[in-house]
DNA sequence: GTCTATACTTCGATAGAC
DNA sequence: GTCTATCGAAGTATAGAC
């Protein structure tokens, strides 16, 4: 027991820096928070951060590191897929918005999916991210799914990329809505409305275009 | 002639600082744009801005008045979209869209809709006015719209707001995709694009609910 | 690993002459 | 209405002692 004791006795201050960081990025944005800032709440002086950090921006390569890892280990695997899909359509919508869901769930994770949408326009690392990892590779997962789908007779042979935008731009939307426009609500409250609406969402699409 | 002369010879300066302002807050954000980087594009010394503005933060509210200004000159008369759905709902949706394009479709009125897109979360004012305006009331109108429609009998009589949320977060979807992710990508391109993905998307929805 | 001290830069904004 | 000059605050980052 040497230093790294400053209310919590354990946390190691890289751990430290890296909480109150993301807490105070996902709350004001990157650009509004300052090192000074972090350093105090931390309980020390800003030049010790550098001894753990680079400078600010490996702050937050370091948290969008973490996300990223956290959402790789978060997936469904595709053999679970194919045979999820065999118990019907409303199984595997059900499951797939449980499976979005889960992405979020914890407070850290929630955080961080604040912090990228503040900062998606402002750093392109992360606008980049969003782009291929968050919408065209879902989009091409529901195109797949759907093609499956429509393979096994479950729905009407639309075009199924069409249907991949018809069911996914939704939760997109949702996303935007609470981290962009409500955030200030309360995390659970708004998590089960959500919920609630994608299961809608997906009733209304499937009873548009099941056999 | 007395003053306002450099480069373009008729423009008051607070007009030229007006133009410029928004031209540099669209590219790179509010906070990433100094009274300095502004004044050096108007032509001018910093102290000279605040001749004509109390401070930065007054320009971006001028500009924010001029962009709500606009959107109410563009909606369209009630009376009018009353009698547009006596047409029929193919040709409401196209008249809709039309009018939404309308108002993105200029040089000056796209680099405020990218600014308001940037700073919708860091900006308080702007985000109240981006949940009221294009949100809500948008809702709220497309309700009342499939409400008639439903009275009607030109569509299955469905909840109307679940309705509205199908049609519009398909729009506030796209919104989403160019103004923050997309936004590289040459404007008209991606319009003809948004447009052509609004249509379907309408076409669609529409074949799931007519009668 | 943390401290003090400080270098260096950029920022928004004001005072006062012309 | 524009200029020069300048202020004070805040920012990131580094050097070197302990």
């Amino acid at each position: 027991m040497k230093n790294q004791n400053k209310g919590n006795p354990s946390k190691p201050t890289k751990e430290k820096i890296f909480d109150i960081s993301l807490e105070l990025f996902a709350a004001k944005g990157f650009n509004a928070v300052s090192v000074r800032e972090i350093a105090r709440e931390v309980g020390i002086r800003e030049s010790s951060i550098y001894n753990h950090y680079k400078n600010k921006e490996a702050i937050l390569d370091t948290i969008m590191d973490y996300f990223i890892y956290q959402l790789s280990q978060s997936g469904l695997p595709k053999d679970d897929a194919e045979a999820l899909i065999e118990q019907g359509p409303e199984v595997f919508f059900e499951t797939g918005a449980k499976m979005y869901i889960k992405q979020i769930n914890t407070p850290q994770m929630e955080k961080i999916w604040r912090l990228v949408s503040i900062e998606t326009y402002h750093n392109k690392k992360i606008r980049d991210f969003f782009k291929k990892e968050l919408l065209e590779e879902p989009i091409n997962v529901w195109e797949n799914t759907f093609q499956m789908m429509i393979e096994k007779k479950m729905i009407k042979p639309l075009n199924p990329r069409t249907l991949a935008y018809e069911y996914f731009s939704f939760a997109i939307f949702l996303f935007f809505e609470y981290f962009v426009l409500e955030y200030d609500k309360d995390f659970k409250t708004y998590m089960d409305l959500a919920q609630e609406k994608m299961a809608n969402h997906a009733e209304f699409l499937l009873e548009a275009i099941k056999m």
